[in-house]
RNA sequence: GGAGAGCUGGCUGAGUGGUCGAAAGCGGCGGUCUUGAAAACCGUUGAGGGUUAAACCUCCGGGGGUUCGAAUCCCUCGCUCUCCGCCA
């Protein structure tokens, strides 16, 4: 959610920021329900201060055995008219928070102009993409003839963008798991956490997914209006929702493997072979809650976390940042990694790393003490993949394949699958 | 599943219809004392809106109701705890 106040007083600079992402905000009706906000607000609070007053003298005159009567005549009409307001004003509030909640960020400064991905700016490349010496196979293939990837099986289960895997890949698929949670606990200073997958109402909006987006998520057919978390983004960072946190806790760093889930509504037809974009896959997700002074360098910082990890793996990758129209609706600020997917002679994202500045958190209302005066101030929160698992697997599988079929074993990753150089039949 | 108790400021916790945005303690901040610190003592300290500043308004788990007036009474939902039952 945007400032309101800044929505009031510098509408125009909104307006013009908005349309940047591609965002129309009517001006116009805006600011006609505030100016009819403001009027009937002060037209309640003057009935209530009324009231207010009107009762404490009917409490002294009773305290003091007076006939009340009289003044309970003259207030007599008094709580229709106030609560005929008190309704006409909450219709209104409503009316604005929903247009409020429904208003995306405004890009930073430094967020490259366009309208979608093709205006995405390359920051760097590290890694040089291998040159095969046969042809290369996908994934899918791969997978499928080493008898450790079944997308069958799992349509039989459930139905489509869903995966079975056994053996070597679905070790290897734990292995990166463990491996990132390690790297990111022990070396990058976050604090591993376990979370909820199964997330309310207010969490979504908190961070940013409801109200406007609930055709991608996965509700729940349960008494409660309970959601399957999208990515542990939404139960991480609700953690500090309603909480005014003692600065010298920040900046809080979580590191959280989940599974996510999607419904991938308005993405038939898009990358429907093999893992890329399925409706469940694991992710291990890096928070940042940080000092509104301080999340632009956290920016930086939690990126680099991510990107090591594909160093590690020693996987080619590229940094792209998002112009305004392509990023999300909660980021001020989104660098997309990109891995080398051979098959497709390409990069495709496996990570996005985003600063919400205070978008998030004036939603979920969190907010840390400033010592120096006293007073709460809204954090700044941040988070990024590091990394999508599956994404991940797949790009080991492509870029570590040998001619036979089979699949080397990344250095990082073989302690932690016992030893295992390379998967084969 | 059944019965009961509770949810109050950053935290603990008092408050059962009016002068309560709310005692007390802890914590925080400022000061006295001290070479410095600690302790002790004194003062100060909820959040949001509104205003040049004030006045004023809202908020005692969420929502609704009763009343001139609600933290306090009623309804409802959520959560926490205790006991019983059931299951692992």
């Amino acid at each position: 959610m945007l400032d309101p106040r800044l929505i009031r007083n510098e509408l125009a600079t909104v307006v013009k920021a908005l349309a940047a992402r591609g965002f129309q905000l009517d001006e116009g009706h805006l600011q006609t329900l505030e100016e009819q906000r403001k009027a009937i607000q002060a037209r309640t609070q003057e009935l209530q201060a009324e009231r207010n007053s009107k009762s404490k003298n009917i409490g002294k005159a009773k305290a003091q055995g007076e006939d009340i009567q009289p003044m309970l005549d003259e207030v007599a009409d008094l709580g229709d008219k106030l609560k005929a307001a008190e309704a006409e004003l909450n219709a209104l509030q409503d009316e604005l928070n929903n247009i409020l909640m429904g208003i995306p960020n405004l890009p930073h400064e430094s967020v490259p102009a366009g309208k979608n991905e093709q205006d995405n700016q390359e920051l760097r490349r590290w890694g040089e993409p291998r040159s095969f010496d046969f042809e290369v196979k996908d994934h899918v293939d791969l997978g499928e003839q080493l008898g450790q990837m079944d997308f069958e099986t799992a349509a039989k289960i459930t139905g489509s963008r869903f995966v079975v895997m056994n053996s070597g890949l679905a070790r290897m698929h734990r292995a990166l798991i463990q491996f990132m949670l390690d790297l990111h606990s022990n070396e990058h200073g976050y604090t591993e956490t376990y979370v909820p997958y199964v997330v309310n109402a207010d969490s979504l909006r908190g961070t940013g997914q409801l109200p406007k987006f609930e055709e991608d998520l996965f509700k729940l057919n349960a008494e409660q209006e309970y959601y399957l978390i999208p990515t542990a983004e939404v139960p991480v960072t609700n953690i500090v929702r309603d909480t005014i946190i003692d600065a010298s806790y920040l900046p809080r760093k979580f590191v959280c493997h989940t599974p996510c889930f999607r419904s991938e509504a308005g993405s038939y037809g898009r990358d429907t072979r093999g893992m890329i974009r399925q409706h469940q896959f694991e992710k291990v997700e890096l928070v940042q809650v940080v000092k509104a002074e301080d999340s632009y360098n956290a920016l930086e910082q939690l990126t680099a976390n991510a990107e090591e990890v594909l160093k590690r793996l020693q996987l080619p990758y590229r940094v792209m940042a998002l112009c305004a129209g392509d990023m999300g609706f909660s980021a001020a600020k989104t660098y997309d990694l990109e891995v080398w997917i051979p098959s497709q002679n390409t990069y495709r994202e496996i990570s996005s790393c985003s600063n919400f500045e205070a978008f998030q958190a004036r939603r979920m209302q969190a907010r840390w003490r400033n010592p120096e005066t006293g007073k709460p101030e809204l954090a700044h929160t941040l988070n990024g993949s590091g990394l999508a698992v599956g994404r991940t697997l797949v790009a080991i599988m492509e870029n570590y394949q040998n001619k036979d079929g089979s699949i080397t074993v990344p250095t990082v990753l073989q302690n932690y699958m016992g030893g295992m150089e390379i998967i084969n039949i």
